[in-house]
DNA sequence: CGGCAAATTGAAGTATTTCAACGTCGGTGG
DNA sequence: CCACCGACGTTGAAATACTTCAATTTGCCG
């Protein structure tokens, strides 16, 4: 089955997932790729399967800026209605489970489990729009680059195992290329270059590849961010417990 | 019926607006007060009557950061899950309809109408929180201001009618104190008091009391707010219509 | 190895923050 | 009634952070 994979399904009775698959088709993008135009109706409700996704806000005059990110799991595209805000576009070459508007409307029309699983996902997108929102309140990049950092190691599973233990050392993978996420904080690939130039030098990160960093001083970035919902030990915690399970 | 002036629910059968009526109570706050805490799940679910919300993101060191405002209409408090993420303070004097948890919850498990619109509310949060965030993905703060502004005439009737035409004006009032609507809009007192009268000297508003302006040049502030949904006409359109049904 | 996109670094220009002071308005008490 | 007070708003000037443009380096892929 082909959304067998999917955990956010599994809940899921099996004649639904048997609906749902039948209905269901894979797409697959390259980097850069287009997935969905802002601005009308969608042909296809869409669920990420593998790689990220980036939304998009295009401005006439040819700026943009993105305004999110969405990974393994999350369901995008409107059902019942309103129209697209953002573009979507792969932002790594990425696979899509697509599902043909009308008949997955008919279908949750039909099933309040798929219902309800559609309104559990427009209250997730909430979360996350909120969480963006947070990030980019902060007023200065390094702050913003910390939050999302912390960002990754908590939603570390979505962001396709974006944190890791490495002899014991706590190693991030950043899925996304600088420009974009220069444009994600809302500033420049040099200001976002030089934060985090800065936040190696005083010894909180440190720089392996340009994708990938490790984690020195995890109370120190957890401050920067300033989230006071995470501290250090919860976090690591929850890292090594998710972590045991694979 | 306490509940019979609420718009929102307009549209649900005459029974359900009785028990939804016989639940209710109404709770007046002065300016300041606070309406609901984050962190923890709220004994009541609240509706605004009069008057504007804050939703206040504060930081354990006392720095706090305005992440959105609740109008006429806005249902608030998490229905069947999830913790409260932002406090909730009166912005100005106002009064609010609540509905103790429990039974409304119950309500709404009963009743498909009303998990609708409970459902509906949820959406329309989503696509608030997403305005906000792109105007303060905006760089500069007279862009912010100027797309704040747009806002205000977009949705004015939720504002309290915000806006209105005097002697063919456009003129709009701007229902909280600079304080919030700075830490709103992501910057400092000073540094908005100065945005705005940049934009009075460029002749795009003139400044009638602190609270009031008059929009002289409604092309240059769509066009700073970089909002290409709406055109000039599309909104005095909008407006007049809506104006002329008062 | 060459070529290209991504990432980094430098330096000058711009916008915002910060701290300090002053102005304005409405309410309150002498 | 008027003077004072406090909250809000505005203005000034120096410090800071970011942007912008230009140049250079790095790393990957054919």
């Amino acid at each position: 089955m082909k959304v067998a994979a999917l955990p956010i399904l599994s809940g899921l009775p099996e004649d639904l997932r048997s609906e749902l698959d039948a209905m269901c088709r894979i797409r697959r993008f390259r980097a850069g790729q287009t997935v969905m135009v802002a601005g009308k109706h969608s042909e296809f409700i869409g669920c990420v399967r593998r790689g990220i996704l980036r939304m998009v806000k295009r401005e006439p005059d040819g700026r943009e800026q993105v305004v999110g990110l969405l990974a393994q799991g999350n369901i995008f595209g409107r059902v019942f209605h309103g129209v697209l805000r953002f573009d979507k576009e792969a932002a790594t070459d990425a696979e899509v489970y697509t599902f043909p508007r009308g008949p997955f409307e008919a279908l949750a029309s039909r099933r309040p489990e798929l219902e309800q699983l559609v309104m559990s996902n427009i209250s997730n997108e909430l979360d996350h729009a909120r969480d963006w929102l947070l990030l980019v309140s902060k007023h200065t990049i390094v702050e913003r680059l910390a939050g999302f950092l912390t960002i990754l190691c908590r939603q570390w599973e979505a962001f396709a195992g974006a944190a890791r233990f490495e002899h014991g050392k706590l190693v991030v993978r950043v899925p996304i290329i600088r420009t974009d996420l220069a444009s994600l904080l809302g500033t420049q690939p040099e200001t976002l270059s030089r934060s985090i130039h800065a936040l190696a030098d005083k010894g909180v990160i440190a720089i392996r590849t340009p994708h990938e960093f490790e984690i020195l001083d995890l109370k120190t970035l957890l401050d920067l961010a300033g989230d006071e919902q995470v501290t250090e030990n919860e976090l690591v915690e929850s890292l090594r417990r998710q972590l045991r399970r694979e």
